[in-house]
DNA sequence: GAGTGGTCTAGACCACTCA
DNA sequence: GAGTGGTCTAGACCACTCA
């Protein structure tokens, strides 16, 4: 038998949630671990199993708890899987979503040109990482991207060796730097392909290419990396949900 | 007393749902009216109104519901204003975001081509209405929208004036149609812009445009409108929130 | 004071998981 | 077969709105 803390003119089922939280912000339970069952927590509280579902919803539609028909409730777990495709739309042209492997061209430290410094919100010429990377799909080049990095939270990129990682930096980010990227914006255009990213690309000069800016930010909004990647138009589309 | 259609393997909440759905979607009740009480739902349906709750919840997180605690469950007003930005990203090189004016170049009954019956729904060469559209800012063409609408329920439009509407289309369909867009899926691409829309965009042919198909569907998840839009891709910027 | 949505109970039964 | 979450019932009582 256990108490609710926090303010009574709460409804239950917030204050349970409130409750539960908290207990999972201080690592009662690790990630992946289950917590009480609902009839464990609702004979815990003196709550229906009504009351108490209502407050698990609250932390499903946070994304803090996962729920499993026939097994139980658990903490989740980072879901790189799924944030793949989140931060990834574009597909191939038979609407295929594949990730297509990567590889790092050059990775250095740099002083920041004007327009990343504006776009990562630091000083002109602040320390930053530049990374060129061709993305590839069964060998074929389908995405050249510049990355730029600020170097005070992404030092360790240049001290790892990235052909022995995946495709997907935004865990690297989170393994290497402790960095999560949360949100991100992207803008897109086209242009008319330049000599240097005909080459990279495989493609004649001057045939049109998607160019997509990326700025993304962690949980407090701290823009993190700023990408512009560009994509031969033929071989990819870009999909977005308006609701 | 009244019964669920749908398919009997789904869960109540989840019928009913469907069920106001498709009510709200042909008109039942007109944006701002109050649907039917909890209550009443749960007598004519035979259900408990906790079940009703849940079918209701689900559409108030769609959007589509609002609860005023007291008064009754209404019907969201679509909000123009922010619907506006909602359903056009396209902005100036600048940044800026101005709704451009329209100019209606030609609107007629057609049979639908195999891509644009497959794109609403409907069969083959099923009767169609097909606009084209020019959109200018300042004078100057920025964007070339083909626009595909579904005769039997967009027949008024061809009996209307459109040069005495607004530029925007949506609140068009809904006032002289009834028929109300509630989401859209946008895909975007870019190629080398043909003779034609050249000529429309009045850019040099070859010129790199963006290229945006989009499906718009109403509360019922039914497809009302297929557009593809063409932009040039120095005047334009299309841009995203990832979250 | 009648009527609305909001909270909450105390279950029953089902679908699914796993040993 | 024991245990889990998922669906659903048939209410009671509360907070709020409005004439």
């Amino acid at each position: 038998m256990n108490r609710l803390s926090s303010d009574v003119r709460l409804p239950l089922y917030q204050r349970l949630r409130d409750q539960l939280a908290e207990q999972i912000a201080n690592n009662r339970w690790r990630p992946g671990e289950a917590i009480p069952t609902e009839s464990a927590l609702s004979s815990e509280y003196c709550l229906s199993t009504g009351t108490v579902r209502k407050a698990i919803d609250m932390l499903v539609s946070e994304n803090i708890l996962e729920r499993q028909q026939g097994r139980g409730t658990f903490i989740r777990r980072p879901q790189f899987q799924s944030s793949l495709f989140r931060f990834f739309r574009f597909q191939t042209a038979s609407g295929e979503r594949q990730v297509p492997e990567s590889r790092v061209l050059s990775i250095e430290p740099v002083s920041a040109p004007s327009a990343v410094a504006q776009a990562l919100g630091l000083p002109l010429e602040a320390a930053v990482i530049r990374m060129i990377r061709l993305r590839l799909l069964d060998g074929q080049p389908v995405l050249a991207e510049e990355i730029w990095l600020p170097r005070e939270q992404f030092q360790a990129l240049l001290e790892i060796d990235l052909t022995q990682q995946g495709p997907l930096l935004y865990p690297i980010y989170e393994a290497f730097c402790g960095q999560v990227v949360a949100y991100a914006e992207e803008s897109l255009t086209a242009e008319a392909v330049s000599e240097v990213h005909a080459r990279l690309l495989h493609v004649p000069v001057n045939s049109p290419v998607v160019v997509i800016e990326r700025l993304a930010r962690n949980y407090a909004g701290q823009p993190l990396e700023w990408r512009r990647s560009r994509g031969h138009a033929e071989h990819f589309r870009y999909t977005v949900d308006i609701r």
